[in-house]
DNA sequence: CTGTTAGCGCCTTCAA
DNA sequence: TTGAAGGCGCTAACAG
């Protein structure tokens, strides 16, 4: 039988509105019926009915993740795990509790949520939004629910996002393997709409410029390098008569395709082509040769827009105050498949 | 402001109970009603208020996924992602919503599995329970509520659950390196409590034994190799003077740890030593070689998980009626780790 | 077929 | 400091 306040009040010979009282930590309760409510409380093992707290309160503590449609190759399931370890973690923290969501497409994306916060199941929601143009982005901006993104919005600048700075990333990438000697880089790159994938190309862009170096298109290959593990992508790569001598990659996963692709082709990572990839997951030291990678902090990536969203929802007075882009750092983790073996390791 | 029933009837001229009869599809309304209270609610944009509903139905449409703690490294993010894409979309089908929460440890696990039952958020769990002597598995068993566990449970054998056999999986690679003609084979085993670890290693031995083959404890590894990508647990069991010339691999992850420290120590896969891993994940196919796999049917498992325990939640009744243990078929995917280069491929 | 009534379990006035 | 009353938005039971 559920145990309500009703019934723990009458047990403690109070109304219930003082049972009410305690649970919600109200000070205008003498210290003696609280203790002994409390212990009552024990006694009879009672938990508060969420739902109707909710009812009442119009908050539900909780927030929900949506994660993009499968097909998106470009990131790996070991990047959206860890970051919903960093938003569990400190969800959990700040006591709330985490709907996760798997859209189809972008329609059913929008009525997910729109039946998640208009059915007031959840208070917020934390996007994933690599793309252009995102009508899930438009829905929660126009309704003005709370929301975080974990990317940025080419269109609003004014959203609460949590992200790296991918041109800086790309750009340092691109300097480490200059650093290493390189003059012929190539750019392995994310699918064409993902915010995050066009920063990382202009930051490669912007470090070759800098430097002076060799710039030719083909050197570019889009994400479709994926198919067949990276070979013919890789074939075709290193048959240009003017082939790159170390190329950044866009995942560790993708990472992985393309050297699994030279080895086949009997080309040796970093002698033949030295290799940088973004995001250093698990992957990275697990691959032979281990893979340098752009650390970007997934896990506080995570963690951290699980906070600004909470504290948003907690505090939505300041809506247009204080900052509302929060920079992620990345850091550059050199393993063995950007160092030449010449200069030793 | 907040479209409810109460202002869709006033507006269509109907009561409250007509718009809700409506709204639940109740037979009992006019074909006509129905349809000018359907098209006020669109005009107004209605959309119910579940938590209302949840109220009073005691019913939340949502589950609960309870992914144990980070530490349990023998699976992958790989696995649990798939799990969860299984999972999810099966519940969407229901139309169910999913909580996720990752357990810091197993008492932290409870309070949390016992917050969501008792405050009514969730209807039910689903567990990944692989452990023996679960805390949580006993809390749920008691107080009788919805849960399914992905595994089994050594303890209870009448509990809803979705498996593999596991038995027979670890058999049939172990079956597939014999028939490759080795003689020798090795085990890396997951951890000690873990059910399914032991199952596995269970068929394992069942199949040497039954192929008259030798059998030493000196063969059989622990989870530990994974220090260090089990360089050192390769060097020492390649340094045996009786070696193994094959080894079957609890999880694909470990066996990329396992293939890069036999690299290191200038060995090779399949050569010198057969590989076979369990999961089947996206790994498989990315390494160099490629290897050999137990497709579990991770997804399948989700799906499947998903599917009972929903079943159970809105019909309680067949409590113990029918089956309700779950077996997903497994399947042998044959790649490059396990067969011999003279073979060919 | 439809409307009225009475809660679901909690929180929040308003009085006392 | 406490209690009584009313309502959050919806559903279920009972009349009509």
């Amino acid at each position: 039988m559920k145990v309500t306040m009703k019934k723990v009040a009458r047990r403690a010979g109070v109304s219930s509105s003082t049972v009410s009282r305690v649970v919600s930590g109200h000070p205008n309760v003498r210290e003696e019926t609280s203790r002994k409510v409390k212990k009552i409380m024990d006694e009879m093992k009672y938990t508060p009915n969420m739902i109707a707290k909710s009812l009442v309160s119009k908050t539900t503590s909780s927030i929900c993740i949506l994660l993009p449609k499968q097909d998106e190759k470009c990131f790996s399931n070991l990047f959206f795990m860890e970051l919903i370890r960093g938003i569990a973690t400190q969800a959990n923290l700040s006591g709330f509790d985490i709907f996760i969501s798997l859209g189809a497409n972008e329609k059913e994306e929008v009525e997910m949520v729109s039946r998640l916060l208009k059915g007031r199941r959840v208070d917020g929601v934390i996007l994933f939004s690599s793309r252009k143009e995102d009508a899930v982005v438009d829905f929660l901006k126009i309704n003005n629910y709370p929301f975080v993104l974990i990317g940025r919005s080419d269109k609003y600048n004014e959203i609460l996002s949590v992200d790296n700075n991918n041109l800086k990333a790309a750009y340092d990438a691109t300097n480490h393997l200059i650093s290493m000697g390189h003059k012929r880089i190539g750019f392995v790159r994310g699918p064409s709409n993902a915010i995050f994938s066009c920063d990382r190309l202009e930051g490669y862009r912007k470090a070759i410029q800098d430097n002076g170096l060799e710039r030719r298109p083909e050197w570019i290959l889009g994400e479709e390098v994926m198919q067949d593990s990276g070979y013919h992508a890789m074939s075709f790569l290193m048959n240009l008569p003017k082939r790159p001598t170390a190329i950044l990659v866009v995942d560790d996963l993708v990472a992985f395709g393309v050297i699994r692709g030279l080895n086949k082709l009997k080309y040796k990572v970093p002698d033949d082509l030295a290799i940088i990839s973004f995001n250093n997951t698990t992957l990275t030291e697990l691959s032979n040769p281990t893979i340098s990678s752009i650390d970007i902090g997934i896990y506080q990536l995570g963690y951290t827009a699980s906070q600004v969203l909470i504290k948003r929802i907690q505090n939505p007075s300041n809506e247009t105050q204080h900052t509302n882009r929060f920079i992620i750092e990345h850091r550059l983790i050199v393993r063995e498949s950007s160092i030449p073996k010449r200069l030793g390791v």
